[in-house]
DNA sequence: CTTTGACCTGGCTGG
DNA sequence: ACAGCCAGGTCAAAT
């Protein structure tokens, strides 16, 4: 078996306030990232290539993997063999950035086609410690909570990709969207490579999802495939909408329901802008035509309802007013935005609008960016720099509690371990990353924002 | 129109 | 260890 390896590793300087990996690329938004395990390297394919990234304070760093024979084409080739000999070597494999003397920065990017890729794929030129900056100014509550969740940047990924993944999100939990969407690569996509025993795929286009009836081979059926896969009832969704946007809707439908501001490749984009190429339309607090027209449009696939059509509009689709309502920003337009006190209880499409449309006036035109912020902070497995940032100031964690029965009272619960145990516990099962010992609470608030490890957490913690 | 259920599956949680 | 709950919703039928 023919092995390729990896370029030299490239930097690029930005800071953890402008992105941090390790939060962004696991807070819900891309389920395809692989961490290598016992690293703080990510590895994804995107446009076909495999990428390779690692960060630290300074910078990012990335390299890309050269096959030694182009990829073939093929779909879902057969299973790579258990334990495939490390492409690299191991001594390359440790955590912290390689020696500096194999780094290079790039001169000019006529020789690095990944640079343009990845400023695209993070939107580097918006600048997010202003974007926070502007968001505390205008809000307590994100004031609060952001500093414990910088460099949380919306992702803009392919729309098609983000289409299928957040059909896959309904009603389900991030690691097995993660799962599913990866089963969905290694069956349609086409095979990139093999490294460190682990086969990578890019994600499939529609017309791989369709399906052929012609030949009468078994396992041509979509739907009947992906439930074999563990998809369940979201299998059907997915052969609808491929068919759908395959076969009913012409050529670059999906990327013409684009931000015009925001170019697939190449950045032209108002965020931080060297100015937008196109004209997205006034501002509005529904948001502009553009996003709402691409809104309904997405609406009328299947599987897609209007939390769905946001996160593809927000990450596929570079339109950054939308604000996708799930029970995690419902929970939080409840909780800390005075939303849903009256007579309605439950998220309906008028209150689902009255979310966004509060939180657009509040945040303004990347709403949808801020929220990503509290969404992550809100998620189980971040929430714990919340409790260890509470519990340092010592202040008593007002929990409400909702179990059946007493509505309205309030139980205050006094948090007393926040600190000791999940980040104890992140020493322990992070091996490598974490020492134990007496670390100041700075530098404990850094090194939690950086493990990879999901960790649980008593309830009583978790609620707030 | 708004309101309910049903829907697949497996990770996570608590007793 | 092991049930039962729950997870970044959506659809369709019924009120």
């Amino acid at each position: 078996m023919t092995v390729g390896a990896f370029s030299e590793w490239r930097k690029l300087p930005v800071s953890l306030s402008e992105l941090c990996i390790n939060t962004t690329l696991r807070c819900g938004q891309s389920f395809r990232w692989h961490n290598v395990p016992d690293s703080d390297e990510w590895r994804c394919v995107l446009h076909g290539r495999l990428l390779s990234l690692k960060q630290d304070p300074t910078h990012l760093y990335y390299r890309t993997y050269l096959p030694s024979h182009p990829p073939q084409n093929t779909i879902s080739p057969p299973p790579p063999p258990p334990k495939t000999a490390a492409a690299i070597p191991p001594t390359q494999q440790k955590a912290s950035p390689p020696p500096t003397d194999h780094i290079s920065t790039p001169t000019n990017d006529d020789d690095d086609p990944i640079l343009p890729l990845l400023t695209a794929y993070f939107n580097l030129p918006a600048n997010l410690t202003t974007l926070y900056e502007g968001w505390s100014q205008h809000d307590a509550n994100f004031r609060r909570k952001a500093p414990q969740f910088t460099g949380i940047r919306i992702l803009r990924q392919d729309a098609w990709e983000a289409l299928i993944a957040f059909i896959c999100s309904s009603n389900n939990n991030i690691a097995r969207i993660s799962q599913m969407v990866e089963k969905l690569c290694r069956r349609y996509g086409a095979f990139v490579a093999t490294v460190d025993g682990r086969a990578y795929h890019d994600f499939p286009g529609p017309e791989a999802m369709v399906g052929d009836a012609d030949d009468g081979e078994e396992g041509v059926d979509v739907e009947a495939t992906l439930r074999g896969l563990g998809f369940g009832y979201r299998a059907k969704y997915i052969g609808q909408t491929a068919r759908i946007v395959a076969l009913e809707r012409e050529e670059g439908w999906l990327e013409g329901l684009r931000n015009p501001e925001s170019v697939a490749l190449g950045y032209a984009g108002s965020l931080g802008g060297e100015g937008g190429s196109g004209d997205a339309g006034e501002w509005k607090e529904e948001g502009r035509e553009g996003y709402r027209l691409a809104h309904a449009k997405l609406l009328e696939l299947q599987g897609v309802g209007p939390k769905v059509a946001d996160c593809v509009c927000l990450m596929g689709l570079g339109w950054g007013e939308a604000v996708p309502v799930d029970t995690h920003v419902w929970q939080i337009a409840q909780r800390d935005y005075k939303f849903g006190k009256g007579s309605h209880k439950s998220l309906n499409k008028v209150l689902y609008d009255a979310v966004g449309n509060h939180f657009r006036r509040l945040w303004g035109k990347e709403a949808g960016w801020a929220q990503s912020v509290l969404f992550t902070a809100n998620l189980r497995t971040f929430s714990d720099r919340l409790a260890a940032t509470s519990s340092k100031v010592g202040v008593k964690v007002e929990v409400k509690d909702e179990e059946g029965g007493n509505d309205g009272v309030e139980v205050k619960t006094e948090v007393t371990t926040a600190t000791a145990i999940p980040l104890k516990r992140a020493a322990s099962e992070d091996g490598v990353k974490v020492k134990a010992e007496d670390d100041t609470d700075t530098h404990a608030v850094l090194q939690a924002s950086q493990t990879t490890t999901t960790r649980r957490m008593s309830k009583r913690l978790r609620k707030r």
